[in-house]
DNA sequence: TAGATTGTTAATCGATTAACAATC
DNA sequence: TAGATTGTTAATCGATTAACAATC
């Protein structure tokens, strides 16, 4: 079997995006053209990404919305809603909880620590934050969260993210600007928006568009 | 003259973050070798994407780091600060007014707009936040920030945008989920956390490690 | 059947890496 | 001079796009 590159595993997040659309105004067949009026790639490359996952089409035909929608969900692991545990309960880190998009794309914080001893046992959003230094033993009693989301502060960050790899878990989302060590088992994603904004820089300075065209 | 690759151009901003911390360490001079073990690239690729802006090397010895950086930084137009404009004074753009990374790596908020009339007129981080409606006014009298930070919600952000592209602005963070709608001479830059959990969602379900190893 | 559109192979394009002459 | 490291060309690698047979 060929190597599937990681690019083409991102954009289908932007297909399925794309699908849910169509899915929610009524559309029931879809082209690789139509999608990709829609955004993020050119024909071709859409049925080479879905062919690396399977047939999904109907040669002639299209694809049936609501049917490649299921299939990629179920590909990309989110024929499920994964649960968040958010470490740092500071302006970031409840600004976070109350995100409306993460609910409604398959996410939801069921878990909030924090390091104060103010703000631990105080209700956020709807839930109790618990002491940091807790991760280990909370989580091995409950495994009630699959995806460690970071927003301590800077100082913070390495401690906290050696306690949740301790604790068991494997997946950290990271909007510290530390680039934390840790296993190679782990899974990590750091968000910078500083990255985003020097795009912007260049491309005002040079007059040169050097920006995403598609979300990241 | 060559086509540059945008990805160097962002490869750029990861060389003058690593250029940074050397020249706190006070660390003067630096191969390509070293800085590719601070990651990010490879030395080879390292030597190409500068030689893409100019031949700031010396053969046998090695790059300056403060000569490097400078001109670096000169090339991303970040040789002088950003002044953002922050739309929607929610969660999200409280968190974003606070974040210290901004100040930092030379961003700073200098206005702050929002169309709830509670908010208007209040001061938050220093700020007093205007009318949305008033944009262009505001910004033909005083020219006072470069680049809009959208973070409003969903259902006022393309309205939003068309203000601020009225009033003249040409470069835009969106963090909200909607693709906006601007003429061709407006840069865009997407922020989507949702996409990164999705390839923390993949690798966790695969196995397979889609995770960017960079900061983007 | 004729028209449409997939799945897949082949061609193209671009980016990364290796190699090495230039040169400090 | 000998050793080191850049700047740059050539080789490799991988991703995108074009083309088309398969087939509904």
């Amino acid at each position: 079997m060929r190597k599937i590159p990681n690019i083409a595993v991102i954009r289908l997040a932007l297909y399925a995006k794309n699908l849910e659309i169509l899915h929610k105004e009524g559309v029931e067949l879809v082209s690789s053209v139509k999608l990709a009026e829609m955004g993020g790639a050119n024909p071709a490359q859409i049925r080479k990404d879905l062919a690396y996952f399977g047939q999904f089409g109907v040669r002639g035909v299209g694809y049936y919305v609501k049917d490649l929608l299921d299939a990629l969900k179920k590909v990309m692991g989110t024929d499920r809603t994964w649960r968040l545990g958010l470490f740092g309960v500071g302006n970031l880190g409840r600004a976070l909880l109350g995100f409306k998009q993460f609910q409604e794309r398959g996410f939801c914080f069921t878990a909030a620590f924090d390091r104060d001893m103010d703000i631990v046992g105080t209700i956020v959003s709807g839930l109790e934050v618990a002491q940091s230094e807790d991760v280990k033993k909370i989580f091995e009693n409950s495994k009630n969260f699959d995806i460690a989301v970071l927003a301590t502060g800077v100082d913070r960050a390495q401690e906290c993210v050696d306690r949740v790899v301790d604790a068991g878990l494997r997946a950290v989302l990271n909007f510290t600007p530390i680039r934390l060590v840790v296993p190679p088992r782990i899974f990590i994603e750091n968000v910078d928006f500083t990255v985003r904004l020097h795009a912007l820089c260049y491309s005002l300075t040079t007059g040169s568009d050097v920006t995403h065209p598609h979300p990241r």
